[in-house]
RNA sequence: GGAGAGCUGGCAGAACGGCUAAUGCACCGGUCUUGAAAACCGGCGUCCGUAAGGACUUUGGGGUUCGAAUCCCUAGCUCUCCGCCA
């Protein structure tokens, strides 16, 4: 959320940041007249509760010393309904205050391109060639069905449409993907954590999933908790209602945990095979960092992420999204695609974001300066890497003519073989 | 699942329903010092207010009372014991 001071102080420039977000300003005005009514009642009731607090300081010194103290308590009757009064009404107010701050987004960066769709935003760079194979390539659900080594059919049986069972060699290319994925973000420096797979509503109200993104999450209604959209919610919020020592920042974990999102509305050829899915297995990479240096951990956290897929030498382009198709929490934010070449078409594996003080501040997470009061500091997250369109991409890149696929040497220490089929 | 105990600042740990929620440690600033340590002084949560000042803060929410860390109800969490269990 926002800071309600930035808001109070420039609210121009806030309701500039979220018109090129595509939200309407006129929700910047209710937020401070909300603020200006808070204010003027907690100075009402504060006044009274002054008053009261000094009648009950004389209640006290006349009970002690044997007097007669019942004219004193009489006055208190209607003071107290008036403070009852007053409270109650500073409580709804900061309900719809605070409600309505949470459905805010961020600001963006001034150097994100304003735009509304996808085609606004900006190809910043591209890696590795495009080549058109000679022979017919095939899609990856076809590789997958003729190796056996995904059975969507029977995840239908068992669970549902996007659930799929992993078989034989396509279950062990998983695990060497995890696994690769984690052991090179541990070489630049992350932590690894193995983070709980539901969460509860605070949880998911501090990345921002809510209230935006409920219809996203699976639920566990009994007890109240969401499955898991993506290890940034648990990890993120590890630290919600700490404050670290500046000296540790910046804090960088890696984790691993499989993804549920409900992916409501979603159908047709997006959808094919690995596509998109409601079960997914991702590796996130997230770090707490210093306000002033977020943005060049932005960059060495792309570079982290391009860098896997260098590895496998997958060709990939990187987008820098625009205002309008960035989402809710962020301030900038790129998406990684890779090209699979026989859809013919870019998948996207990563998103890399900067949410500022968005999120730590919803998640109240502080750092304390040398000497200074604790400062909200900055969070970010990227995937490294969400697996399946990386699988997707990687059978359609390496597949031989013969319909076997090659395994890339970065994997054969992780996979044991180096050929599916 | 059953029974019991508990939850006070960054940490430890006091407080008969009333007077400024002690005290210690840690941390920050200052004095002193060549520098440091020690000692001493001050600071060390949030909100409202230009300020003076005021309000709030003992896990969250509600109640009793002129007055609640303290009593009552409720939710959450932690610990101990029992049961079940990979």
């Amino acid at each position: 959320m926002l800071d309600i001071k930035l808001i109070r102080e420039h609210p121009q420039t806030v309701k500039e940041g979220i018109a090129k977000k595509g939200e309407d300003p006129a929700s910047i005005d209710k937020v401070l007249g909300f603020d200006a009514r808070r204010r003027e009642i907690i100075q009402q009731s504060e006044l009274l509760k002054s008053r009261k607090n000094a009648v009950s300081a004389e209640v006290g010194k006349l009970k002690r010393e044997g007097k007669d103290a019942s004219a004193v308590i009489a006055e208190m009757d209607e003071v107290k309904s008036n403070i009852k009064a007053f409270d109650d009404e500073l409580a709804l107010i900061e309900a719809d205050l605070n409600k309505l701050l949470l459905t805010i987004p961020n600001i963006p960066h001034p150097d994100v391109p304003v735009g509304r769709t996808p085609e606004d935003n900006k190809e910043v760079s591209r890696w590795g060639e495009i080549e058109q194979q000679e022979f017919e390539m095939k899609p990856h659900w076809e590789l997958i069905q003729k190796l056996d080594i995904i059975d969507f059919e029977r995840g239908v049986k068992v669970t549902g449409a996007g659930f799929p069972f992993y078989k034989d060699k396509g279950a062990k290319l998983q695990r060497a993907l995890i696994n690769f994925f984690l052991d090179e973000a541990a070489t630049r420096g992350y932590k690894e954590l193995q983070p709980p797979l539901m969460i509860n509503t605070a949880s998911a109200t501090g990345t921002g999933q809510l209230p935006d993104k409920e219809d996203l999450m699976y639920t566990v209604p009994r007890d109240e908790f969401y499955m898991v959209p993506t290890a940034e919610v648990p990890v993120t919020n590890i630290f919600r209602d700490e404050i670290l020592s500046e000296k540790d920042l910046p804090v960088k974990f890696c984790a691993y945990t499989p993804c549920f999102r409900r992916e409501a509305g979603s159908y047709g050829k997006d959808v094919r095979g690995l596509n998109r899915l409601h079960q997914f297995d991702k590796v996130e990479l997230v770090k707490f960092v210093h306000p002033e240096k977020s943005y060049e951990e932005l960059e060495s956290l792309r570079d982290d992420a391009e860098r896997l897929l260098q590895l496998l030498a997958l060709p990939y382009r990187v987008l820098l999204m625009c205002t309008g198709d960035m989402g809710f929490t962020q301030t900038k934010k790129y998406d990684l695609e890779v090209w699979a070449p026989a859809q013919k078409r870019w998948l996207e594996v990563s998103s890399i974001s900067n949410f500022e003080s968005f999120q730590a501040r919803r998640m109240n997470i502080r750092f304390r300066p040398a000497g200074g009061k604790p400062e909200i500091l900055h969070t970010l997250n990227g995937s490294g890497l969400a697996l399946p369109r990386v699988v997707a991409a990687l059978l359609e890149h390496y597949q031989t003519p013969e319909g076997k696929v090659i395994v890339p040497k970065a994997l054969h220490k992780y996979t044991g073989f180096e050929v599916i089929g």
